[in-house]
DNA sequence: GTCTATATGCGGATAGAC
DNA sequence: GTCTATCCGCATATAGAC
Protein backbone atom coordinates (compact mmCIF):
# COMPACT_ATOMS: atom_id res chain seq x y z
CA UNK A 1 0.00 0.00 0.00
CA UNK A 2 2.69 2.26 0.55
CA UNK A 3 3.33 4.33 -2.66
CA UNK A 4 4.67 7.25 -4.41
CA UNK A 5 5.96 8.77 -1.13
CA UNK A 6 8.92 9.59 -3.51
CA UNK A 7 12.08 7.60 -1.84
CA UNK A 8 12.43 5.21 1.16
CA UNK A 9 15.24 3.15 1.70
CA UNK A 10 16.68 0.00 2.93
CA UNK A 11 13.76 -1.87 3.60
CA UNK A 12 12.82 -2.29 0.63
CA UNK A 13 15.34 -5.28 -0.24
CA UNK A 14 13.60 -7.35 2.73
CA UNK A 15 10.46 -6.69 1.48
CA UNK A 16 11.43 -7.80 -1.61
CA UNK A 17 12.29 -11.20 -0.81
CA UNK A 18 9.51 -11.93 1.79
CA UNK A 19 7.20 -11.36 -0.72
CA UNK A 20 8.95 -13.41 -3.36
CA UNK A 21 9.31 -15.84 -0.54
CA UNK A 22 5.67 -16.16 -0.14
CA UNK A 23 4.95 -16.09 -3.64
CA UNK A 24 6.92 -18.61 -4.88
CA UNK A 25 5.80 -21.11 -1.78
CA UNK A 26 2.41 -20.46 -2.88
CA UNK A 27 2.03 -20.33 -6.72
CA UNK A 28 5.40 -22.12 -7.66
CA UNK A 29 8.83 -19.79 -9.16
CA UNK A 30 7.69 -20.13 -13.07
CA UNK A 31 3.93 -19.28 -11.99
CA UNK A 32 5.02 -15.96 -10.22
CA UNK A 33 5.98 -12.50 -12.04
CA UNK A 34 7.93 -10.33 -11.30
CA UNK A 35 5.55 -8.03 -11.58
CA UNK A 36 3.42 -9.46 -8.74
CA UNK A 37 6.26 -9.55 -6.32
CA UNK A 38 6.45 -5.51 -7.54
CA UNK A 39 2.40 -5.26 -6.74
CA UNK A 40 2.83 -7.36 -3.09
CA UNK A 41 5.91 -4.67 -2.35
CA UNK A 42 3.91 -1.43 -3.52
CA UNK A 43 6.57 -1.05 -5.82
CA UNK A 44 6.74 -1.12 -9.79
CA UNK A 45 8.63 -4.08 -11.48
CA UNK A 46 11.26 -1.91 -13.13
CA UNK A 47 12.21 -1.15 -9.17
CA UNK A 48 13.07 -4.60 -8.16
CA UNK A 49 16.23 -4.91 -10.10
CA UNK A 50 18.04 -2.27 -8.12
CA UNK A 51 18.01 -4.95 -5.66
CA UNK A 52 18.23 -8.20 -7.92
CA UNK A 53 19.69 -8.91 -11.17
CA UNK A 54 17.06 -11.22 -12.24
CA UNK A 55 14.44 -13.60 -10.68
CA UNK A 56 16.86 -16.13 -10.43
CA UNK A 57 19.63 -14.77 -8.24
CA UNK A 58 16.43 -13.81 -6.25
CA UNK A 59 15.45 -17.44 -5.91
CA UNK A 60 18.76 -18.70 -5.44
CA UNK A 61 19.43 -15.81 -2.43
CA UNK A 62 16.18 -17.28 -0.85
CA UNK A 63 17.43 -21.05 -0.88
CA UNK A 64 20.92 -20.21 0.25
CA UNK A 65 19.24 -18.31 3.05
CA UNK A 66 17.20 -20.71 4.36
CA UNK A 67 20.24 -23.30 4.22
CA UNK A 68 22.65 -21.05 6.12
CA UNK A 69 19.96 -19.95 8.85
CA UNK A 70 19.42 -24.22 8.89
CA UNK A 71 22.97 -25.01 9.68
CA UNK A 72 23.04 -22.13 11.76
CA UNK A 73 20.16 -22.92 14.14
CA UNK A 74 21.83 -26.56 14.63
CA UNK A 75 25.23 -25.32 15.25
CA UNK A 76 23.70 -23.02 18.20
CA UNK A 77 21.57 -26.27 19.29
CA UNK A 78 24.13 -28.47 18.91
CA UNK A 79 24.16 -29.80 23.05
CA UNK A 80 27.41 -31.89 22.58
CA UNK A 81 26.14 -35.07 24.51
CA UNK A 82 25.94 -38.54 24.04
CA UNK A 83 24.49 -39.48 20.58
CA UNK A 84 20.91 -40.16 22.13
CA UNK A 85 21.39 -36.69 23.49
CA UNK A 86 22.38 -35.64 20.44
CA UNK A 87 19.69 -37.45 18.56
CA UNK A 88 17.04 -36.05 20.54
CA UNK A 89 18.07 -32.26 20.20
CA UNK A 90 19.05 -32.72 15.72
CA UNK A 91 15.47 -33.80 15.69
CA UNK A 92 13.92 -31.38 18.06
CA UNK A 93 15.36 -28.71 16.19
CA UNK A 94 14.98 -29.77 12.94
CA UNK A 95 10.64 -29.49 13.69
CA UNK A 96 11.29 -26.46 15.08
CA UNK A 97 13.04 -24.54 12.47
CA UNK A 98 10.97 -26.51 10.07
CA UNK A 99 7.82 -25.49 11.42
CA UNK A 100 8.94 -21.59 12.08
CA UNK A 101 10.14 -21.58 8.26
CA UNK A 102 7.75 -23.05 6.48
CA UNK A 103 7.79 -20.98 3.60
CA UNK A 104 11.40 -21.09 2.76
CA UNK A 105 11.42 -24.99 3.66
CA UNK A 106 8.80 -25.49 1.31
CA UNK A 107 10.05 -23.87 -1.74
CA UNK A 108 14.01 -25.45 -0.41
CA UNK A 109 12.68 -28.60 -1.51
CA UNK A 110 10.27 -27.78 -4.65
CA UNK A 111 12.05 -25.16 -6.69
CA UNK A 112 15.41 -26.95 -6.28
CA UNK A 113 15.07 -27.83 -10.32
CA UNK A 114 14.91 -23.80 -11.04
CA UNK A 115 17.90 -23.78 -10.60
CA UNK A 116 20.85 -23.18 -12.51
CA UNK A 117 22.79 -26.00 -12.90
CA UNK A 118 25.80 -23.83 -10.54
CA UNK A 119 23.41 -22.05 -8.41
CA UNK A 120 21.99 -25.95 -7.78
CA UNK A 121 25.45 -27.33 -6.81
CA UNK A 122 25.95 -24.82 -3.80
CA UNK A 123 22.50 -25.25 -2.34
CA UNK A 124 23.68 -29.06 -2.85
CA UNK A 125 26.67 -28.64 -0.77
CA UNK A 126 24.74 -26.61 2.24
CA UNK A 127 22.33 -29.45 1.50
CA UNK A 128 24.76 -32.24 2.23
CA UNK A 129 26.96 -30.74 5.33
CA UNK A 130 23.18 -30.57 7.03
CA UNK A 131 23.09 -34.53 6.32
CA UNK A 132 26.39 -35.45 7.14
CA UNK A 133 25.56 -33.88 10.77
CA UNK A 134 22.79 -36.24 11.22
CA UNK A 135 24.90 -39.23 9.99
CA UNK A 136 27.66 -38.13 12.33
CA UNK A 137 25.56 -38.96 15.39
CA UNK A 138 24.11 -41.52 14.26
CA UNK A 139 27.36 -42.95 13.27
CA UNK A 140 28.69 -42.42 16.57
CA UNK A 141 25.46 -43.88 18.36
CA UNK A 142 26.45 -46.90 15.97
CA UNK A 143 29.54 -47.56 16.89
CA UNK A 144 28.81 -46.92 20.70
CA UNK A 145 26.30 -49.70 20.21
CA UNK A 146 23.55 -47.60 21.25
CA UNK A 147 22.05 -47.64 18.26
CA UNK A 148 21.43 -50.53 16.05
CA UNK A 149 21.61 -49.59 12.04
CA UNK A 150 22.42 -51.78 8.99
CA UNK A 151 23.23 -48.19 7.31
CA UNK A 152 23.68 -44.61 8.70
CA UNK A 153 23.07 -43.34 4.94
CA UNK A 154 19.75 -44.84 4.56
CA UNK A 155 18.71 -43.91 8.08
CA UNK A 156 20.22 -39.92 8.01
CA UNK A 157 17.66 -40.11 4.51
CA UNK A 158 14.94 -41.75 6.35
CA UNK A 159 14.85 -39.29 9.25
CA UNK A 160 15.04 -36.36 7.88
CA UNK A 161 11.79 -37.30 5.24
CA UNK A 162 10.09 -38.51 8.19
CA UNK A 163 10.71 -35.07 10.25
CA UNK A 164 10.25 -32.90 7.16
CA UNK A 165 6.91 -34.66 6.65
CA UNK A 166 5.61 -32.79 9.85
CA UNK A 167 5.46 -29.65 7.45
CA UNK A 168 2.89 -31.56 5.67
CA UNK A 169 -0.02 -31.65 8.13
CA UNK A 170 0.88 -29.71 11.13
CA UNK A 171 -1.23 -26.70 11.86
CA UNK A 172 -0.82 -24.37 15.22
CA UNK A 173 -4.11 -24.70 17.66
CA UNK A 174 -5.08 -27.96 15.98
CA UNK A 175 -5.35 -31.58 17.70
CA UNK A 176 -1.43 -31.53 19.09
CA UNK A 177 0.75 -29.12 20.84
CA UNK A 178 3.91 -28.47 18.83
CA UNK A 179 5.80 -30.20 21.75
CA UNK A 180 3.71 -32.71 21.81
CA UNK A 181 4.48 -33.66 18.26
CA UNK A 182 7.99 -33.30 18.72
CA UNK A 183 7.91 -35.74 21.45
CA UNK A 184 6.20 -38.26 19.47
CA UNK A 185 8.24 -37.71 16.47
CA UNK A 186 11.59 -37.93 18.78
CA UNK A 187 10.04 -41.23 19.91
CA UNK A 188 9.47 -42.67 16.74
CA UNK A 189 13.23 -41.71 15.64
CA UNK A 190 14.89 -43.26 18.23
CA UNK A 191 12.89 -46.59 18.16
CA UNK A 192 13.69 -46.48 14.41
CA UNK A 193 17.48 -46.07 14.71
CA UNK A 194 17.26 -48.81 17.64
CA UNK A 195 18.60 -46.94 20.54
CA UNK A 196 19.26 -49.31 23.51
CA UNK A 197 17.11 -49.05 26.62
CA UNK A 198 13.71 -48.34 25.03
CA UNK A 199 11.39 -50.82 23.90
CA UNK B 1 10.33 -37.70 -35.19
CA UNK B 2 6.95 -38.64 -36.76
CA UNK B 3 5.62 -35.80 -39.00
CA UNK B 4 3.66 -34.93 -41.93
CA UNK B 5 1.91 -39.01 -41.86
CA UNK B 6 -1.03 -37.26 -42.59
CA UNK B 7 -3.16 -39.19 -40.04
CA UNK B 8 -2.00 -41.63 -37.56
CA UNK B 9 -4.61 -42.38 -34.51
CA UNK B 10 -5.53 -42.89 -30.92
CA UNK B 11 -1.70 -43.82 -30.16
CA UNK B 12 -1.30 -40.37 -30.06
CA UNK B 13 -3.39 -39.50 -26.78
CA UNK B 14 -1.42 -41.63 -24.43
CA UNK B 15 1.85 -40.23 -26.32
CA UNK B 16 0.72 -36.84 -24.82
CA UNK B 17 0.06 -37.79 -21.50
CA UNK B 18 3.59 -39.65 -21.42
CA UNK B 19 5.13 -36.80 -22.98
CA UNK B 20 3.67 -34.03 -20.44
CA UNK B 21 4.10 -36.18 -17.29
CA UNK B 22 7.73 -36.46 -18.05
CA UNK B 23 7.95 -32.65 -19.01
CA UNK B 24 6.50 -31.46 -15.99
CA UNK B 25 8.78 -34.10 -13.35
CA UNK B 26 11.88 -32.46 -15.13
CA UNK B 27 10.83 -28.85 -15.22
CA UNK B 28 7.31 -28.30 -13.43
CA UNK B 29 4.30 -27.58 -14.82
CA UNK B 30 4.40 -23.89 -15.52
CA UNK B 31 7.75 -23.99 -16.91
CA UNK B 32 6.27 -26.20 -19.47
CA UNK B 33 4.63 -24.61 -22.68
CA UNK B 34 2.10 -26.89 -24.47
CA UNK B 35 4.99 -26.65 -27.64
CA UNK B 36 7.27 -28.14 -25.88
CA UNK B 37 4.80 -30.86 -25.01
CA UNK B 38 3.65 -30.84 -29.07
CA UNK B 39 7.73 -31.04 -29.95
CA UNK B 40 8.33 -33.90 -27.59
CA UNK B 41 5.65 -35.91 -29.17
CA UNK B 42 6.08 -34.68 -32.78
CA UNK B 43 3.20 -32.93 -33.45
CA UNK B 44 1.70 -29.36 -33.64
CA UNK B 45 0.49 -27.39 -30.81
CA UNK B 46 -2.89 -26.95 -32.05
CA UNK B 47 -3.09 -30.82 -32.17
CA UNK B 48 -3.10 -31.16 -28.22
CA UNK B 49 -6.53 -29.68 -28.27
CA UNK B 50 -7.99 -32.95 -29.43
CA UNK B 51 -7.06 -34.71 -26.61
CA UNK B 52 -7.41 -31.97 -23.92
CA UNK B 53 -9.12 -29.26 -23.39
CA UNK B 54 -6.84 -27.42 -21.75
CA UNK B 55 -3.73 -28.10 -20.00
CA UNK B 56 -5.13 -28.15 -16.61
CA UNK B 57 -7.27 -30.99 -17.34
CA UNK B 58 -3.73 -32.39 -18.50
CA UNK B 59 -2.10 -32.14 -15.50
CA UNK B 60 -5.32 -33.40 -13.71
CA UNK B 61 -5.63 -36.03 -15.26
CA UNK B 62 -1.78 -37.17 -14.83
CA UNK B 63 -2.57 -37.04 -10.77
CA UNK B 64 -5.89 -38.67 -11.13
CA UNK B 65 -4.43 -41.59 -13.40
CA UNK B 66 -0.98 -41.51 -10.54
CA UNK B 67 -3.44 -42.05 -7.58
CA UNK B 68 -5.97 -44.71 -9.22
CA UNK B 69 -3.18 -46.57 -9.95
CA UNK B 70 -1.65 -46.57 -6.56
CA UNK B 71 -4.75 -47.42 -5.22
CA UNK B 72 -5.34 -50.16 -7.47
CA UNK B 73 -1.71 -51.25 -6.71
CA UNK B 74 -2.31 -51.80 -2.82
CA UNK B 75 -5.65 -53.29 -3.21
CA UNK B 76 -4.01 -56.28 -5.53
CA UNK B 77 -1.09 -56.25 -2.77
CA UNK B 78 -3.24 -56.61 0.58
CA UNK B 79 -2.36 -59.71 2.12
CA UNK B 80 -5.41 -60.09 4.43
CA UNK B 81 -2.73 -60.90 6.79
CA UNK B 82 -2.19 -59.94 10.72
CA UNK B 83 -1.13 -55.90 11.02
CA UNK B 84 2.17 -57.04 11.21
CA UNK B 85 2.23 -58.73 7.73
CA UNK B 86 0.07 -55.90 5.93
CA UNK B 87 2.21 -53.14 7.18
CA UNK B 88 5.22 -55.30 5.62
CA UNK B 89 3.19 -55.47 2.89
CA UNK B 90 2.04 -52.13 2.44
CA UNK B 91 5.58 -50.83 2.68
CA UNK B 92 7.24 -52.92 0.05
CA UNK B 93 4.13 -52.10 -2.38
CA UNK B 94 4.36 -48.39 -1.76
CA UNK B 95 8.33 -48.35 -2.19
CA UNK B 96 7.90 -50.79 -5.64
CA UNK B 97 5.16 -48.12 -6.48
CA UNK B 98 6.67 -45.58 -6.15
CA UNK B 99 9.97 -46.78 -7.39
CA UNK B 100 7.81 -47.98 -10.93
CA UNK B 101 6.24 -44.49 -10.83
CA UNK B 102 8.92 -42.07 -10.05
CA UNK B 103 7.70 -39.15 -12.64
CA UNK B 104 4.32 -39.69 -11.45
CA UNK B 105 4.99 -39.65 -7.89
CA UNK B 106 6.91 -36.57 -8.14
CA UNK B 107 4.17 -34.47 -10.05
CA UNK B 108 1.15 -35.64 -7.72
CA UNK B 109 3.24 -33.87 -4.33
CA UNK B 110 4.70 -30.97 -6.46
CA UNK B 111 2.20 -29.92 -8.47
CA UNK B 112 -0.52 -30.07 -6.38
CA UNK B 113 -0.71 -26.16 -5.74
CA UNK B 114 -1.51 -25.62 -9.46
CA UNK B 115 -4.70 -27.44 -9.66
CA UNK B 116 -7.90 -25.80 -9.92
CA UNK B 117 -9.46 -26.02 -6.27
CA UNK B 118 -12.60 -28.41 -7.79
CA UNK B 119 -9.66 -30.71 -9.39
CA UNK B 120 -7.45 -30.44 -5.52
CA UNK B 121 -10.55 -31.80 -4.17
CA UNK B 122 -10.85 -34.51 -5.58
CA UNK B 123 -6.82 -35.81 -5.91
CA UNK B 124 -7.35 -35.30 -2.20
CA UNK B 125 -9.96 -36.88 -1.81
CA UNK B 126 -8.18 -39.86 -3.11
CA UNK B 127 -5.11 -39.29 -1.37
CA UNK B 128 -7.00 -39.63 2.05
CA UNK B 129 -8.34 -42.82 0.68
CA UNK B 130 -4.86 -44.31 0.66
CA UNK B 131 -3.66 -42.52 3.90
CA UNK B 132 -7.27 -44.52 5.35
CA UNK B 133 -5.52 -47.86 4.29
CA UNK B 134 -2.11 -47.52 5.94
CA UNK B 135 -4.17 -45.94 9.33
CA UNK B 136 -6.89 -49.24 9.69
CA UNK B 137 -3.63 -51.40 9.59
CA UNK B 138 -1.94 -49.38 12.28
CA UNK B 139 -5.38 -49.07 14.26
CA UNK B 140 -5.56 -52.75 14.21
CA UNK B 141 -1.79 -53.64 15.28
CA UNK B 142 -2.39 -51.13 18.01
CA UNK B 143 -5.40 -52.42 19.24
CA UNK B 144 -4.26 -55.83 19.09
CA UNK B 145 -1.41 -54.56 21.08
CA UNK B 146 1.32 -55.79 18.00
CA UNK B 147 2.37 -52.22 17.59
CA UNK B 148 2.95 -49.34 20.33
CA UNK B 149 1.67 -45.20 19.18
CA UNK B 150 0.18 -43.54 20.84
CA UNK B 151 -1.49 -41.42 17.51
CA UNK B 152 -1.75 -43.63 14.60
CA UNK B 153 -2.69 -40.76 12.76
CA UNK B 154 0.69 -39.13 12.80
CA UNK B 155 2.37 -42.76 12.82
CA UNK B 156 0.90 -42.28 9.51
CA UNK B 157 2.01 -39.54 8.51
CA UNK B 158 5.63 -40.52 9.31
CA UNK B 159 5.65 -44.05 7.66
CA UNK B 160 4.36 -42.26 4.42
CA UNK B 161 6.62 -39.55 4.46
CA UNK B 162 9.72 -41.97 5.46
CA UNK B 163 8.46 -44.23 2.56
CA UNK B 164 8.46 -41.67 0.02
CA UNK B 165 11.85 -40.44 0.67
CA UNK B 166 13.31 -43.20 -0.89
CA UNK B 167 12.47 -41.23 -4.39
CA UNK B 168 14.77 -38.47 -3.57
CA UNK B 169 17.89 -41.04 -3.50
CA UNK B 170 17.90 -44.38 -4.80
CA UNK B 171 19.28 -45.39 -8.32
CA UNK B 172 19.02 -48.37 -9.44
CA UNK B 173 22.44 -49.98 -9.72
CA UNK B 174 23.70 -47.85 -7.22
CA UNK B 175 25.02 -49.69 -3.84
CA UNK B 176 22.09 -51.35 -2.60
CA UNK B 177 19.68 -52.97 -4.37
CA UNK B 178 16.02 -52.79 -4.39
CA UNK B 179 14.98 -55.33 -2.11
CA UNK B 180 17.83 -54.45 0.00
CA UNK B 181 16.18 -51.06 0.45
CA UNK B 182 12.97 -52.46 1.02
CA UNK B 183 13.99 -55.02 3.64
CA UNK B 184 15.95 -52.24 5.94
CA UNK B 185 13.18 -49.37 5.66
CA UNK B 186 10.62 -51.96 6.44
CA UNK B 187 12.69 -52.73 9.65
CA UNK B 188 13.12 -49.00 10.26
CA UNK B 189 9.26 -48.63 10.34
CA UNK B 190 8.29 -51.77 12.11
CA UNK B 191 10.67 -50.55 14.99
CA UNK B 192 8.98 -47.35 14.43
CA UNK B 193 5.93 -48.45 15.64
CA UNK B 194 6.98 -50.20 18.27
CA UNK B 195 5.93 -54.05 17.03
CA UNK B 196 6.70 -56.26 19.70
CA UNK B 197 8.93 -59.31 19.22
CA UNK B 198 11.75 -56.76 17.20
CA UNK B 199 14.44 -55.34 19.20
C1' DG C 1 -6.15 -35.92 -37.40
C1' DT C 2 -2.88 -32.64 -38.21
C1' DC C 3 -1.14 -28.32 -39.96
C1' DT C 4 -0.55 -23.23 -40.57
C1' DA C 5 -1.73 -18.90 -39.11
C1' DT C 6 -3.20 -15.87 -35.83
C1' DA C 7 -5.65 -13.39 -31.86
C1' DT C 8 -4.54 -11.62 -27.59
C1' DG C 9 -2.17 -11.04 -23.58
C1' DC C 10 1.58 -11.53 -20.20
C1' DG C 11 6.44 -12.66 -19.42
C1' DG C 12 11.48 -10.69 -18.06
C1' DA C 13 14.24 -7.08 -18.49
C1' DT C 14 15.89 -2.22 -19.77
C1' DA C 15 16.02 3.08 -20.70
C1' DG C 16 15.41 7.32 -19.22
C1' DA C 17 12.43 10.90 -16.81
C1' DC C 18 11.73 12.75 -12.20
C1' DG D 1 14.98 5.12 -5.45
C1' DT D 2 11.05 4.79 -8.00
C1' DC D 3 8.10 5.38 -11.99
C1' DT D 4 6.54 5.24 -16.87
C1' DA D 5 7.09 3.43 -21.17
C1' DT D 6 8.73 0.08 -24.04
C1' DC D 7 11.36 -3.90 -26.46
C1' DC D 8 10.68 -8.35 -27.72
C1' DG D 9 9.41 -12.91 -27.26
C1' DC D 10 6.57 -16.66 -25.84
C1' DA D 11 2.25 -18.15 -23.64
C1' DT D 12 -2.58 -20.47 -24.33
C1' DA D 13 -6.01 -21.26 -27.22
C1' DT D 14 -8.71 -20.99 -31.59
C1' DA D 15 -9.97 -20.87 -36.80
C1' DG D 16 -9.89 -22.82 -40.88
C1' DA D 17 -7.22 -25.17 -44.76
C1' DC D 18 -6.01 -29.84 -46.23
Amino acid sequence: MARKTGSHSEITGPRIRAAALQLFARHGFAAVSMRQIAGEVGVQAGALYLYTPDKQTLLFDLLEAHMVELLDSWSKSEAGGDPVQNLEAFCRCHIQFNLSHSDSLFISYMELRNLDPDNFAKIEAYRKRYEDALEAILKAGTEAKLFSLPDTKLATMAVIAMLNGVNTWFREGGRLSQDRVERIYWNMVRRAVGAKGFS
